[in-house]
DNA sequence: AACTGAAGAGTTGTGGCGCCGGTGCGCCA
């Protein structure tokens, strides 16, 4: 039975074939709306379609629905089936690389006869791009670097979907076993894609595990690699492996499995084999060493400090008081602003800053300054209704391309706080991107720069700063960088918000929201700091509000 | 294809950048 998620792709693969087929471009957006909505929807697919109230739900019609309803009914759909009959969906891979979109894609495939990446790549080395009117040399070097970029991809899982489906399995698992049962691996480390989820059962029954896994309905292939170890191919495309641990063994296994393999074999190497115990506390304490976090199992330098009690404390969820970059319905978010204070209220927060995109923003609905002004009188009446948050006046100002802001700065000075975030020409070299973004920071309105190189993890290679001047001009006009907390994003990432915090450089850690439910995207964030070495003093956003406004200097 | 608003028909996702070629078009946020 499809999920709306699968159901979603199937939609955007529709939409995606249609374009390059030359369909009307209007159905596309509706098609490309309604997985959207999908993506986001609360009940299934599948309940609405048996009780036959899909149509209810905003952005689907008679037409998606019927199509939904067999995809639902069927497990198929026979007008996409026909589409790949006439366009080749490998197609679509193209459409991965940064600067090609379907009207390329379509000409290299009628006019080159290209069908994927690997005779796209072919032709532009041979200089047959450029022989397409309006192609170039440039647009050539263009591809090929970005073929490069996506060569580079490791088919690795987000975080994002990695700790969420090992946290289900874990839970399903120890119900069903009746033991308990831990994450390890990657997923625990909070790397910001992992291979595959690793878990830890206190349980030396294998078979056990493994019928367990069936049971839990989300995995084919199940079986025993070794006599202790039960695998399977999880939906997510990724391998589950369980480990049967004999429980007076569990803490000591549980600490071998968690990686990263480098530590653990530098450990064993320190402290031989290592002492059986059955909780990771006990394991660190037979080794005479402070419990080492498992955010910090990458770096060897841990175990010396781990020996002289030396470990910085990290930063945890509960340390966090509130966020500081998210949208609402005024730009391209999804919930009013009373709903997003109304959610942060009960995530125990105390403020809220609603920074929706500024007007230059055009596609994200930006807010003009004439709305801008409207926004506030809302944002006062919200803070009446739910006094226990403070609501902060704020934006997501874009950057122009010459290091200018969107809104003048005497709108800037009236607002309580200001994000400044740059969205195009990240591609610029490293000397203008940093330029750039020492003029912005120089601005004395500018408050945070928010996910400062825009990358998306294996999709957009992101811009390159010199960081050193960057985090040097941060500390001098106390700008303060974004770790963003979105796992497609975590930009900061884990290593250079480690060299910001070592220089000085005051972090925040946003969820740039664009719905209620994204306000939980925080501990992918705070993993990232936790990696980095971060304590709460080091984040903006854990300081109680008064600190907070004063450190605005409001 | 869906929505609006009441009839069928018109509207829907905006504007700047980069590349190519000499003014326009595709791509992207």
């Amino acid at each position: 039975m499809p999920d709306n998620r699968a159901l979603a792709e199937q939609l955007k693969m529709f939409a995606d074939l249609s374009e390059i087929k030359g369909e009307n471009p209007f159905r596309l957006i509706a098609y490309r709306r309604a997985a959207d909505t999908l993506d986001e929807l609360d009940e299934s697919v599948e309940q609405l379609v048996r009780e036959n109230r899909l149509t209810e739900v905003p952005g689907i019609g008679p037409g998606i629905a019927a199509t939904l309803k067999e995809m639902v009914e069927t497990g198929a759909w026979s007008a996409l089936d026909e589409l790949q009959d006439e366009v080749p969906s490998t197609l679509l891979t193209m459409l991965d690389i940064p600067g090609v979109g379907t009207k390329s894609v379509t000409r290299f495939y009628h006019e080159l006869g290209i069908t994927d990446l690997v005779q796209l790549e072919a032709s532009a080395r041979q200089d047959d791009i450029r022989k397409l009117k309006g192609f170039g040399a440039k647009q050539e070097a263009r591809i090929l670097s970005g073929i490069a970029f996506l060569n580079q991809r490791t088919g690795r899982l987000s975080i994002g979907t990695g700790l969420p489906a090992a946290e289900l399995l874990a839970e399903q698992l120890s119900a069903r076993l009746e033991v308990d049962v831990a994450i390890a691996g990657s997923v625990r480390r909070m790397c910001e894609t992992v291979g595959n989820l690793d878990l830890v059962a206190a349980s030396d029954d294998a078979h056990a595990i493994a019928t367990a896994l069936a049971e839990s309905g989300a995995l084919t292939d199940i079986q025993l690699t070794e006599p202790s170890i039960a695998t399977g191919k999880h939906a997510a495309g990724v391998e589950v492996r369980v480990l049967a641990a004999d429980p007076e063994e569990y803490g000591s296994e549980l600490f071998r499995w968690t990686g990263s393999r480098e530590f653990v074999a530098a450990c064993e190497q320190q402290f031989g084999a290592g002492p059986a115990a059955e909780s990771e506390a006990q394991f660190f304490e037979a080794l005479n060493l402070q419990p080492i976090p498992p955010e910090l199992r990458e770096s060897l330098r841990m175990i010396d400090l781990a020996r002289t009690n030396a470990l910085p404390r990290l930063i945890e969820v509960s340390d966090i008081r509130g966020d500081l970059h998210l949208h609402s319905d005024w730009s391209d978010g999804h919930g009013t602003i009373l709903e997003m204070a109304t959610a942060a209220r009960e995530r125990g927060y105390e403020y809220l800053s609603i920074s929706d995109h500024s007007g230059g923003l055009a596609i994200a609905h930006g807010v003009t300054i004439e709305r801008l002004r409207q926004q506030w009188v809302e944002i006062e009446r919200a803070n009446e209704q739910v006094p226990e948050i403070r609501l902060l006046k704020a934006s997501e100002v874009e950057v122009h391309l010459d290091g200018s802001l969107d809104f003048p700065d005497e709108v800037l000075a009236e607002l309580d706080l200001v994000v400044a975030s740059l969205h195009s020409g990240l591609n610029h070299s490293i000397e203008e991107l940093t330029e750039r973004i020492v003029k912005v920071m120089r601005n004395p309105h500018v408050d945070i720069i928010a996910h400062p190189t825009g990358r998306i993890i294996e999709r957009r290679p992101g811009g390159t700063y010199d960081w050193e001047t960057v985090f040097k001009v941060a500390l001098e006009t106390g700008t303060a960088l974004e770790i963003n907390a979105n796992p497609a994003r975590l930009d900061l990432r884990d290593e250079v918000a480690a060299d910001a915090h070592r220089a000085g450089v005051l972090l925040v850690i946003d969820t740039d929201a664009h719905d209620v439910r994204s306000l939980d995207l925080m501990r992918y964030g705070v993993g990232v700091a936790r990696r980095a070495g971060v304590g709460p003093e080091g984040v903006l956003n854990t300081r109680p509000l008064a600190s907070l406004l004063d450190w605005l200097g409001r």
